[in-house]
DNA sequence: GTCCAGTTAC
DNA sequence: GTAACCGGAC
């Protein structure tokens, strides 16, 4: 068994399913994964109240809204200008397939995603796969984190690479989708970027940084 | 490498 | 105080 689907079996044992993506409709997640690009899930959630308290989690409502307000209810997930356009010319984008649900799922293209102007491959493919279901893998900066730490990764193969290497050893979307959510659970949990928690970490015998640490420490 | 630029964890 | 946060553009 090959280590991509031996960690994931670690890491769906350790912490039992996620069922992502977090959010009630798939224009929630469209929105989500703009809102967190560089930031804490906690804000976003906040950002994401927000507009759903306005009454803006509809794509043509927050499309016709003013960016002054947009910014201003979005505030809480920070880069609020920045994201305030961004989320502008993400709407661009769907409007020109009538914000439909089925005809985005048919034609919406990564190459169409990534034309947009601050939508990179991180948010293109968490929107792909978590808001229309197509077989992409996200590559997150924890996803190198972690398996960069395992030793899988030298930490410097680009994003095409990592997610190649991913796709070769997973193929269905739902397992696409947990082993995502579990990398994301396992980074913020466990494999944290200061002090990581090995010594209770499900993937430690498998780790080079830990058994690094170990031999080192050892009588 | 730097900017963006709010909130929490340490 | 400052590092970190489900990045992307320049």
């Amino acid at each position: 068994m090959d280590l991509i689907t031996e960690i994931y079996r670690r890491l769906y044992e350790a912490y039992g399913p996620q069922s992502w993506w977090p959010a009630e409709t798939w224009f929630e997640v469209v929105v989500g994964a703009v809102l967190t690009q560089n930031t804490a899930w906690k804000n976003v959630e906040r950002a994401i109240e927000n507009l759903k308290r306005a009454g803006l989690l509809e794509p043509r409502k927050l499309y016709e809204t003013n960016d002054e307000f947009v910014e201003m209810l979005i505030k809480p997930a920070g880069f609020w200008k920045l994201k305030a356009r961004r989320l502008k010319n993400l709407l661009q984008k769907l409007a020109e397939h009538d914000f439909d649900f089925y005809r985005l799922r048919e034609s919406l293209t990564r190459d169409e995603l990534l034309s947009v102007a601050g939508i990179g491959p991180e948010t293109a493919d968490s929107i792909l796969l978590y808001a229309f279901e197509q077989p992409v893998f996200v590559v997150d900066n924890y996803t190198r984190r972690i398996f960069t730490r395992v030793g899988v990764l030298n930490g410097k193969e680009n994003y095409s690479q990592i997610q190649s290497m991913f796709q070769r050893a997973v193929k269905d979307i739902e397992t696409m989708k947990e082993y995502h959510a579990l990398l994301v659970e396992h980074a913020k949990k466990v494999c944290k970027k200061r002090e990581p928690r090995c010594d209770s970490c499900a993937l430690k015998d498998l780790c080079q940084t830990w058994n690094k640490v170990r031999s080192e420490t050892a009588v």
